[in-house]
RNA sequence: GGCCCGUUCAUCUAUCGGUUAGGAUUCAAGAUUUUCAUUCUUGGCAGACGGGUUCGAUUCCCGUACGGGCUACCA
């Protein structure tokens, strides 16, 4: 049997991570077995609808190197449209909603808004474990549901004919038991007594997800639902809906992903976490008209993508071993959904910061600095790439995302900004001062291609004068660099090169005089 | 409330009845670097609880507790 698998977001906004490692999960079942993965749109909640959401699915999901195989942007494939709100115009599931209706599976009901909470009042004051719409509720008369099983024929077609909204609703059967064999979590059971009827076709004629879902597995002959355990309730639903249409051989297997959580376990991680705990929960940033509504993504803060994508598989899943890090390839060779856990895991941002150090680290300088020089460019520094790769090889250790390389090392490119004035204080002193002249002279006459060989020059000088190193090395530290951190000071001088290094210092010799005269 | 799912260090996890319960992150200490970071070494930290089953349970079963999810004409 052919793998085919699917990644069937609602464009209601940004996807967050808890989405991507779904369909990285997908990805990776389908690549491990040369299988078909389907980008699919559902988009049956038009008052939920947000424009650009699907835009940025698409490109979190290159982003992440994860692109499907076929799917909405991603190329037509044998089933496609694959978007729901065009296979909606098709009449899929209008026809699907029939034919349970003409099965004498699926019913209409007329009842508003009102009507339905009037029923939930009632129910509610009786002490009833459930307030739902049932088989238990349904023919009820004092409940006097709309419902077409409690009409005659004629009623029915002449309340259709006069367009009074009306849902479809699937008819469940009493006190059976459903069992549903999930790959990660073994039998589930449901006893159908404490499932409501669920709408299937909405008043504006839509489908719910509960239809359109099946719906469009079926017809796209999906092996496998791979989604997240928030599905878990209804999957008893999803497979009465299979029974109901005879395709019960047919039903994909599921396996219910683990829900990724808050770093403090209370709760699903959410969108609104990001700022409330200060780490991105969403792979790219979004621009939103309303400044407030936009926010940073892993991309915006400098994160490696197959950093991401390492982290997120690495939550629910792993191989066994004792080894971390993994390319996609390796994932997806080493994947399987067995080995998937049961219980949720908290987001950790440290770990995604390890994570991605881990993946900076790897990376060679030279694909560092390529990377990093039209970056520099654009800040209107005039480096070559070849100095960059000098530059990424001194800095690569120091810094934690890619975004740090320029921010951190900005004063390689341009004048130094700031001093750290209290760490001159401590060390300027007029009885040194005069030293620190002699310095530049004999600093004149080193090799700048050799940083040991001038680290031992400096040294020796510094003993010879009678001066202790941490009088002197700090004063050269932020004299080149501004800050207390940063790389080996010969390095840096190496750098820049006999003629720069020179002038940097007496630029900030002469800021180190004024400190005091403000 | 009802239904469903879950529970190994603070966190992510290994263990498919017999282990000094392993690794990683974080944290702490030390070494290196007279900066910072990296790296290395060391340390601390776990089977929710109560019953069974068994020669033997973290592992299997039951219960309790706790946590999570769902409970819409949202997905």
């Amino acid at each position: 049997m052919s793998i085919r698998v699917r990644f069937a977001p609602s464009p209601t906004g940004a996807l967050h991570i808890g989405g991507i490692r779904t369909a990285l999960f997908n990805y990776l079942l389908a690549k491990k077995y040369g299988g078909t993965f389907i980008l699919r749109i559902e988009d049956t909640d038009q008052t939920r609808y947000v424009e650009g959401a699907e835009q940025y699915i698409i490109d979190a999901l290159k982003w992440c190197g994860i692109a499907p195989t076929e799917g909405v942007g991603f190329g037509d494939g044998q089933y496609a449209p694959y978007r729901q709100s065009d296979r909606f115009k098709q009449g899929v599931y209008q026809k699907y909603a029939n034919e349970l209706i003409n099965k004498g599976l699926a019913y209409y009901a007329f009842d508003t808004p009102q009507q339905l909470e009037a029923m939930r009042t009632i129910l509610q004051s009786e002490g009833a474990k459930n307030q739902s719409y049932s088989h238990a509720t349904r023919m009820r008369a004092d409940l006097d549901l709309q419902n077409s099983l409690r009409m005659s024929p004629d009623e029915v077609q002449s309340r259709i004919a006069t367009g009074e909204p009306h849902v479809i609703r699937l008819s469940i059967i009493e006190n059976q038991i459903v069992t549903l064999t999930d790959i990660i979590r073994g039998e589930v059971n449901f006893n159908t007594n404490e499932l409501d009827d669920k709408v299937l076709l909405k008043a504006d004629g839509m489908p719910t997800y509960h239809l359109a879902n099946i719906v469009d597995d079926y017809e796209m002959k999906i092996s496998h639902v791979i989604r997240g355990e928030e599905w878990l309730p209804s999957a008893g639903h999803h497979v009465l809906i299979y029974r109901a249409f005879g395709w019960e051989s047919a039903m994909p297997q599921f396996a219910h992903l683990p829900l990724i959580l808050k770093p403090d376990g209370k709760g699903k991680l959410s969108k609104r976490d990001g700022a409330k705990f200060g780490f991105p929960v969403f792979p790219l940033e979004w621009n939103d008209p309303d400044p407030t509504k936009s926010f940073d993504g892993f991309r915006s803060l400098g994160f490696d993508p197959s950093a991401v994508v390492n982290f997120l598989a690495m939550l629910g899943w792993n191989p066994g071993t004792e080894q971390e890090i993994f390319s996609l390839d390796e994932l997806a060779a080493l994947f399987s959904l067995e080995k998937i856990h049961k219980a949720g895991a908290r987001f950790d941002y440290d770990k995604a910061k390890w994570f991605n150090q881990q993946y900076l680290h790897a990376t060679s300088n030279a694909d560092l600095a390529a990377q990093l020089h039209p970056l520099s460019i654009e800040r209107g520094y005039t480096v070559s790439e070849e100095k960059l790769v000098h530059f990424v090889g001194m800095m690569k250790e120091r810094v934690m995302f890619f975004n740090d390389f320029l921010e951190k090392g900005y004063y390689f490119f341009e004048d130094v900004k700031e001093y750290d004035a209290p760490n001159v204080a401590k060390r300027w002193k007029p009885e040194t001062r005069e030293k620190f002249n002699d310095m530049l002279s004999m600093l004149q006459t080193l090799d700048y291609t050799d940083p040991l060989s001038m680290e031992h020059a400096t040294k020796e000088w510094i003993n010879a004068n009678g001066l202790k190193m941490g009088e002197v090395l700090p004063i050269l530290r932020i004299a080149l660099a501004g800050t207390m951190q940063g790389p080996a000071i010969f390095d840096m001088a190496a750098y820049f090169g006999e003629v720069e290094t020179l002038r940097r210092l007496n630029r900030a010799f002469e800021a180190f005089d004024n400190f005091g005269k403000v």
